[in-house]
DNA sequence: TCATATTACTTAATATATTAAATAAATCAA
DNA sequence: TTGATTTATTTAATATATTAAGTAATATGA
């Protein structure tokens, strides 16, 4: 009979374990903050950008479109974002940080930074640029 | 003003969109057999043992209990997983997997099979397994 | 120009994730 | 032995994921 191989050998339950370990040390801080890790990311794309339109956030901020109209929805009632529409096109609506949106991403940037730091420190640098590294290239060559 | 790491510098992001384009190959797969990801990461687990009980499998698949409870009942109403009680401590609930289950989980494997060494040629086994080694240590370190 | 197709986003429906609270069985301590 | 604690699982509430369908604005072509 054919067998499954092992999940030590899964490249897909690898990734998810990976992620997880990952995630939950970021996850604490992020919910101090009243953040789910969906609105971090957004707020995250909005914060590098003067404003931007949905589907390009829903690409940045890997977040498939319905999700993101509830994720966007919620934020701008917590006033962190605010929803334009183009007047040159009237389908496309654009998204720009408030500036308590702002001050928000402010505060939780150098909480991100010390506990990516404490990543760094249990890893070695050079072993975590090199997974990143090859992180990279599979996603370039996986890409469809 | 402090600023964020860029996100092909970024860990969790990378994890992330790996995830994807790795899950987005099998998914489709799945989809056909009528499997979510969760549902087949449940059958996969069954399919190595006799029974198990809840937490165990919770750990195994890697979903968390009250995920777990919903995934099983409908799995139970598909008819591919069986639950029972066990009497020397009726609190606890042992899962296994039908007849149905295992013609499911059979049909399935050699599909998976299929697309997982499409991926290694894409990416060359040597490469995919370094990466693999690599994920298994990043897991290994940061498990708490 | 006007029907048709495409684009951008939203709504809907079902499934899963996360956190907290509830339940019931088993264990422990005085 | 019994009241308190712990363990194993489920329920509940809110948020997100996924797929399909819907809506409205724009672009296209005969």
């Amino acid at each position: 009979m054919a067998k499954l191989r092992n999940i030590n050998r899964s490249l897909p339950m690898q990734l998810l374990l990976a992620r997880e370990s990952t995630m939950s040390l970021f996850r604490p801080m992020l919910r101090s903050f009243g953040l789910t890790d969906q609105q971090w990311r957004v707020l995250r794309v909005l914060a590098g950008c003067d404003d931007i339109e949905a589907f390009e956030l829903s690409q940045q901020s890997m977040i498939l479109p319905p999700s993101l109209t509830r994720i966007v929805k919620n934020l701008e009632e917590d006033r962190l974002v605010k929803r334009t529409t183009v007047s040159e096109d009237q389908r496309k609506v654009l998204i720009t940080l408030t500036a308590k949106g702002n001050r928000k991403y402010k505060q939780v940037v150098p909480e991100s930074e010390k506990i990516y730091r404490s990543i760094e420190k249990k890893l070695g640098k050079r072993e975590l640029d090199d997974l990143l590294k090859q992180l990279v290239t599979l996603n370039k060559n996986l890409e469809n």
